[in-house]
DNA sequence: TATGAATGAGCCTTCATTCAT
DNA sequence: AATGAATGAAGGCTCATTCAT
């Protein structure tokens, strides 16, 4: 039976390959400039080889995104799981979005700033399922500090969207354009503190 | 000379009918799905024309990013001049950078949410840099407003940097995003009011 | 002048060029075992040229059968046109039919023995309308027939399809078996001959 | 040997399960619609076990051309067999011709409806042969009509070739034709009727 | 015997680009 | 200045076939 593990290790370990193969390259030169066979190169395999792991090229960024998705879901119920006070939750959450925009910067730019073209929709619901996951984390997440009287925010639903926008802000530019565009660009912790800061302001912290 | 100059006209006149025509195409199919012959059939020439006017696509992708980079920074340009207050300057100026976003996606990513910088093309040169003139105008306006007290951040260079940040997140969420995560989307009015106001407070607003 | 004459000419000259590369290979090898790129190749192109003179591989079959189907029926009207006595009128047009196959093997076959794939049925409307024509010119030759009483056939629509079936067995089985399944092979006009003679005593030829 | 006899009954079930899988497939789908995978798929194999059946596609093709040929030949036999009176011998074997194709039509267009002699590939060559066989079976009988004086034909070798035509005619436009082109069309029955009839007549039928 | 993994060739088609006119 | 003809490269994908196990 060692035999037939081994096959499986093998096979689940060039399916991750492919995955990681093609985020990154579907990150540097977007969805319609990634062929297949690029992909293939990348991994020294035989484009046809992809195919015995993903059905086309749609499933397979599907497949880069729901990998991503999953893992940054599971962590964020670790973090609901761990009953912190309210505002320490929140914090988490937020903090553990961005971190996981910066661990997995290509899959991150895939979901969240590159626009998946429409043909590839079909095969996003599975995805866009999970990202919502995600996206109601923090929605509950807030609405806990209302709740507790931590926030004194008036419209929690508002407020979950421009959190979540302002997240994405903070995570894809330093991502991507950290000192890219000529502004002077302070310390990665500095800004992600200052925009926090902003954000708990902005939603009325009461102590 | 009367011919030469009518000549130099008449060249620019179908420059601009290029760039115009690609532009529109651009704006409805994205850059990947606009082929050079479908803009060469757009305007009615054949497609080896706009090789005379464009040394290649790229050149011309080029083009039409700087045309509408160049209008942004004549309207921030304009708002300086006008010499509002401080803070109205601010908004106005942070309004119309979020209000180009929204008018000039395809634009916007291309010199926002970029492939990593080594990829950009060479042809790109000019228009980053007025992308970069964009984000000046930000910066100058938030030092405005604290030279008068109107904020009082203690950190400029920090809070413009993350000023952008969120500004480039509001943007670019509303252009790729904007309900396609299945979040519950409020109007994109109160999305943008209500992260200026957590910007705002953000930066401890006087009065 | 004479220059856009030169050049519509050439431009004829390749699509017809075209047209017979890709009718002999369509009948060699079969719809599916032909692709544009043999086809450009028997004729020393890019494969992508063969795309300037018809829109796709569907549309080069159509257009192959289109003309010949165009010339059989010119011939055939001619023959309408020349006023002969029932008889040999419905004789010349049979054999025009017979010799029209042997003339354009390649055209015929692709046509009549060839099942064209279903995914082609779009574009063959044309094609089958064509066709069609022809076949009509046969039913009204037996139907003068008849009418003059030259033949004693009961139902002239029957004898319309069989005729053609005899027909298109003649033609088809010397275009491409004449001799070729062992069977002693009498001489090519003697076989018509027999044929044309089983047909008339079937139709009940009085005198 | 009680084992090798089953391994060598065994084996040659698998083999009639491929070719029948095989042939199915081919009837609905048209000998190049068919893939080896597919194959496999139907019969719950893998497809590289069918190789250890076949040498390549084109064996497994042969094959079952061979398959229906044979059982052809074998109905000729019986027919041949059953000692009828010289007519009805000839019309049974006639109709069984052309039911055959009709209920084979891919392969009785394989192989009488063929790519160009030098084309058939060296896997045909015993299909040819079996093909050749149902032809002279159709001799035969011709001949002994003849003899019977049931036939004034008087030159029987261009009869039997001739009548082979009509009967590839009729066989192959109602398998491949029939109502494509436009052709108000009678009724197959009817059709094979009168075209045997003008057969008859042809023959100069005494009786 | 049977298989799963892998491949290379091939398919239709699109497109940016060149070049002679 | 403008064009039409032509091309080579590339892209997504399928398939017959091989081979180690």
């Amino acid at each position: 039976m060692g035999i037939a593990e081994r096959r499986a290790r093998e096979k689940d370990e060039l399916r991750q390959k492919i995955l990681s193969a093609a985020s990154e390259l579907f990150v540097e030169n977007g969805f319609d400039n990634v062929s297949m066979r690029k992909v293939a190169d990348k991994i020294e395999y035989a484009a046809s080889t992809i195919y015995l792991y993903f059905k086309n090229k749609n499933e397979l960024v599907a497949g880069i995104c729901a990998d991503a998705f999953g893992a940054l879901n599971d962590r964020l119920e670790e973090i609901e799981g761990q009953q912190l006070p309210p505002l320490e939750a929140f914090l988490a959450g937020v903090r553990c979005y961005i971190e996981f925009g910066l661990e997995h910067p290509h899959q991150y730019r895939l979901v969240f700033s590159n626009p998946v073209p429409e043909q590839v929709a079909e095969e996003f619901r599975e995805v866009n399922t999970l990202g919502l996951q995600a996206l109601e984390h923090l929605a509950r997440s807030i609405e806990r500090c209302r709740q507790a009287g931590v926030f004194t925010t008036t419209d929690p639903e508002v407020d979950a969207y421009v959190i979540w926008m302002i997240l994405h802000g903070v995570t894809s530019v330093i991502i991507s354009d950290h000192g890219r565009h000529g502004m002077p660009c302070p310390s990665q912790e500095a800004i992600i503190d200052r925009a926090l800061e902003m954000v708990l302001h902005g939603c009325g912290l009461t102590r």
